[in-house]
DNA sequence: ATAGAGTACTGCAACTTGCAGTAAGCAGGT
DNA sequence: ACCTGCTTACTGCAAGTTGCAGTACTCTAT
């Protein structure tokens, strides 16, 4: 077996640069912060440490200071080095997997409450994050950072989270909007409105921006 | 094997319920829609089919009409009654790589330029897409939809993706903007800027939308 | 005539997840 | 003293998913 270094192996060997972890450290800071750039399961997060000290990326030890054993991880001086390497490489493309998304693309199998309801679940998920990144923020001025240094980055990082919530949270409003004017889910095809914001996106310009009409839609003569 | 009903699954069972495809066919519908809400590899969307044959959803038989023969796939009576389900299920919760931001977040373990080339490539990875989306649209109001009477469907599916693209670039620019005014990745710590900023954050405000500073920031003494 | 691009797939190793399972420490109540 | 439930601290395994190499046929342009 090759064992590769994947981004998720780069992403535990720079958390081990900042501090020895154990595995079980390392699933709880995961969840505080790489979950919302690289949201990788619990289970990973146990293997990858084990990878790294296969490959001498890192030193493990036994700290049997408390009660409970645990193992620890270190990063060695090859460790470092590997890590020097992560830049070198094209960073992959960004993913965006976003179910009700996919529900409302085929919202034509279900009824209005179905799209409906879809939308209510993501406004929930993004309300969760969107929450738990302001309460961080507060933290850090309460109680401060955990590597006080490095308070630029994880800010100029939670600005990015900011702007994204803020845009699905507004995007999801305007789409309740639109939805609430459509007598059905089928076979609307292009209605005028349709019309106005395809026209709106073939110029690249935002349709959440535009103010919406009052009168609700009705299909087109011949539109199916 | 058990053989489960994942979320491709019911997504590659939606897109027979518009039509017979084959494998190859759906690999291309698939960039052209499911990428953007749900990004999945060519190999997968040539199981899925075969998949839901075993699952009694789909049936194929072999096309000859062209020259070259293919293996086309249609949704079954079963399938149709499977998809009715997909809408019970809770939608997941969406996942958001991006792996220039975890860069970001590790900055300090490279040069200024390091973080600046993982922007530039966001940025033409969210471009492409920006542009294929524009494009998407201005052919709808050409040639018109594959689909004429899910044309509302696909635009305001569309909607999402040009706000969610516009609120990235924005980002894209100020992060650009804040770094500029960094003299160094490392050790900067909570400036006044940050400070600022995380103000801003933990307020649930804006930072994009906000005036920057136009004096090059230093790190506080003690700050390290 | 042949090179190259597009069509139409399959096999396989490796990456990743979810879940079940194990087990110890610790706090609270009875 | 005992039990319950929560947190800490992991491992094994089946199944979902990807990337890549490989196969092979068709069509177009030079």
């Amino acid at each position: 077996m090759p064992e590769t270094m994947t981004t998720s192996t780069y992403a535990v060997l720079a958390l081990l640069d900042l501090q020895p972890w154990s595995a079980y450290d390392l699933t709880q800071q995961a969840q505080r912060s790489l979950r919302y750039a690289w949201p990788r399961s619990e289970r990973l997060l146990y293997s990858e440490p084990k990878k790294l000290v296969r490959l001498g990326y890192a030193a493990t030890y036994t700290d049997t200071s408390s009660r409970r054993s645990r193992n620890v991880y270190e990063i060695t001086e090859a460790g470092r080095d590997a890590l020097r390497d992560w830049g070198d490489a094209r960073t992959q493309a960004p993913q965006i997997e976003i179910e009700a998304l996919l529900r409302l693309l085929f919202a034509d199998h279900g009824s209005l409450e179905d799209v409906q309801r879809a939308l209510d679940e993501l406004e929930a998920d993004i309300g969760e994050h969107h929450q738990a990144i302001v309460e961080l923020m507060g933290s850090y001025l309460d109680g401060g950072h955990p590597f006080p240094q490095r308070t630029h980055l994880s800010v100029l990082f939670a600005t990015f989270q900011i702007e994204l919530f803020k845009a699905i949270e507004g995007w999801i409003d305007f789409a309740r909007a639109e939805i609430d004017q459509w007598p059905t889910t089928e076979d609307l095809g292009m209605t005028e409105r349709t019309e106005a914001l395809t026209r709106l996106l073939a110029h690249d310009e935002s349709a959440v921006d535009e103010r919406r009409p009052a009168s609700p839609q009705q299909p087109r003569p011949g539109s199916v």
